[in-house]
DNA sequence: GTTGAGCGTT
């Protein structure tokens, strides 16, 4: 599941966010989203991790301060990858 | 050495 991470300190990087996400699960990716342009922070990030640790970890640093700053989790929004696809496998179905 | 609403790239 990708989580999404908002509301962080621009000193977070993507280290913090392992460190703090992985007491709770295994954590696939972390990556704090940095401006393209100037490649400083957004102060924002995404996780992913496994749907049962993700649920777990979002309940648990939702609303807990970091760094100085209170952080936003919750799940993204976007189903996954901005891809050819879209996140759909060719065997989704219902 | 700065700032503060936000859902990104391989």
């Amino acid at each position: 599941m990708r989580i999404y991470v908002g509301n962080i300190s621009f000193r977070s990087t993507d280290e913090t966010l392992y460190e703090a996400f992985s007491q709770y699960g295994q954590v696939e990716e972390a990556a704090v989203i940095t401006d393209r342009q100037t490649g400083r922070s957004r102060g924002f990030a995404f996780v992913t991790m496994p749907d049962e640790d993700a649920q777990k970890a979002i309940e648990a640093l939702d609303g807990t301060d970091v760094d100085g700053r209170t952080w936003r989790v919750s799940e993204a929004r976007e189903p996954t990858a901005r891809r050819p696809g879209g996140g759909r496998r060719d065997g989704d179905r219902d």
